[in-house]
DNA sequence: GAATAAACTTAACTCGGTTATATTTCCTGC
DNA sequence: GCAGGAAATATAACCGAGTTAAGTTTATTC
């Protein structure tokens, strides 16, 4: 067969992956972003250099890689949702469900270690540049779509394809900032069971803002 | 004196500045980002490597300095508004002045060279990674000269803040998709010249949707 | 015109990332 | 189970971005 998924070089591999990026952020965490080299990655992770490299294509990537996996998520979401169900009720609805479970990527997870990763990502402008890349795939996912979905009985006639683009990347864009003004106020002090409520307001305000406009600000 | 802005110093410094920039670009454009070397750029401008670097964050700012300088150009927009003028309808009004003008910032301009200087932006992952954090100080800007503002007269009491920086990631994420979507017109072939009334059409259809929201995905 | 401080150069260095080449390790077909 | 081929790895050397240290030039100031 030309491909095994199952086969011992395949697991090997996912064990390698895994390994990699555990001793890296560990080191991060740790030392800081800046104060660890990929020498010293790859020999926490007993592997070599080019090695390390072909699993990653860059440092910063053995940090990030969490977040590459909810590259399409918002794109799921809205592939996903159930017949007669608008896209954004169906992004809200995860929006929350993710909240309610302290999800971290919604910024309301007070867990030390996520707490710390935070720190250390918001804290090294190279990560966020990285991070701002994926979600620009993100966005570009979502809007393919929200393309497909289309926009309900009462749109007009304008350019579909631009309308899917221009709402995706609104969409983005207020899910990165409810995440991010979570995150302030749990590295403020806060702790996330006192925040939930006030998070779930916040939310709402942003989707309601999202549907109905920045009309207060026309 | 302990600082005089228009002594011989100053003078050189802006000299160097633009010098070194200007022989980046010129490089760039002609070989291509990562076939240029800063070495190689410091010799065309005639300064040593640290120096170099004294002028440039780095090797990407040489490339973008035309940008940081419209860093806060949003945020300014809104404060200099005439009074009693909507924020948005500040910003609308300059988005179409700069189509009017084929500002290259709204991506509708074909001049020869403004159109290779974009295809080495897009063409470029470090470059746009750089683009947006630049971007995000603009939207971070922006978010503080719309809190100042306010919302209108029909405004909930929600958090004046959050909904500042809500609005301010969606109006930034829009002016990025309208330009980016004109470059790729101008990019695929098109003249500014005959785009320029799509242009102005695509622009007051995201504005508008800014305004009245995204309805139709709801 | 001398003193001071800013800006510059040279040289050497660190570190992220790549390439070439040889070696090991897994898979496949008999 | 074993021979051949392919994928993954290691070693070593390399390139280029960005920094640092030490000494020199150049503008400013009194």
């Amino acid at each position: 067969m030309s491909e095994n998924p199952t086969g011992l070089r395949e697991r090997k591999r996912q064990r390698t992956y895994r390994t990699i990026s555990e001793a890296a952020i560990a080191l991060f965490l740790e030392k800081g972003f800046a104060a660890v080299s990929v020498t010293e990655i790859a020999e926490a992770a007993q592997v070599s250099k080019p090695t390390l490299f072909r699993y990653f294509p860059s440092k910063e990537d053995m940090a990030l890689y969490r977040f590459a996996d909810h590259e399409d998520e918002a794109a799921r979401v809205v592939a996903a949702r159930a017949g007669g169900t608008a896209p954004l009720d169906a992004l809200e609805t995860h929006f929350l469900t993710g909240l309610a479970a302290r999800d971290p990527v919604t910024g309301l997870c007070d867990a030390p270690e996520v707490l710390a990763f935070h720190r250390l990502l918001y804290g090294t402008p190279s990560l966020v540049a990285r991070l701002h890349s994926y979600t620009a795939r993100s966005e570009e996912a979502l809007a393919g779509e929200l393309a497909k979905a289309g926009p309900g009985h009462a749109a007009p006639r304008a350019d579909l394809r631009l309308t899917a683009r221009l709402a995706a990347s609104q969409i983005v864009a207020v899910q990165r900032v409810l995440a991010t003004e979570n995150w302030r106020r749990i590295s403020e002090g806060a702790n996330a069971e006192s925040l939930y409520a006030q998070a779930r307001a916040d939310a709402h305000h942003a989707f309601a803002l999202l549907r109905s406009g920045l009309a207060p600000y026309a």
